[in-house]
DNA sequence: AAGGTGACCGGCC
DNA sequence: TGGCCGGCCACCT
């Protein structure tokens, strides 16, 4: 019986898991597919705790200027890097080049 | 119960 | 594009 609180993460993990391959998507694109545009926080809060799920490509999930800001969180320090470019995109100094062209809009679940 | 924290966003200069 | 500031909501101590 997972507690209401769990729904929420659970609502993240969906829209992460439905990111396609080679496609990134935002924090805030993410938090408004929940209807919470202004929690974008709350989203990385649940990523974190996403971060031992390997169902959920965090590393398809940057902030909104396509820098990966939660590459730190990963495992090594190059590893969210080494993933988006296995999959296609460019990555320069954390920063996601094209990001425009990789980005992806999560459907809004309501 | 209250305060602090956080993988952010939007606006402004 | 980049830096600074305020707001936002759930989680932890």
């Amino acid at each position: 019986m997972p507690n209401p609180t769990d729904n929420f993460f659970e609502k993240v993990y969906a829209i992460a898991r439905q990111i396609p391959y080679g496609k990134v998507t935002s924090y805030g694109a993410i938090a408004k597919a929940l209807g919470m545009a202004r929690s974008a926080r709350m989203v990385g809060w649940a990523m974190n705790a996403c971060h031992h799920l390997e169902d959920v490509p965090a590393h398809r999930v940057v902030n909104r200027k396509g820098l990966l800001t939660g590459k730190h969180h990963f495992d090594g320090t190059n590893l969210m890097q080494q993933l988006l470019e296995s999959e296609g995109i460019k990555v320069v100094d954390n920063q996601i080049m094209d990001f425009d062209t990789h980005f992806w809009e999560p459907e809004i679940t309501e």
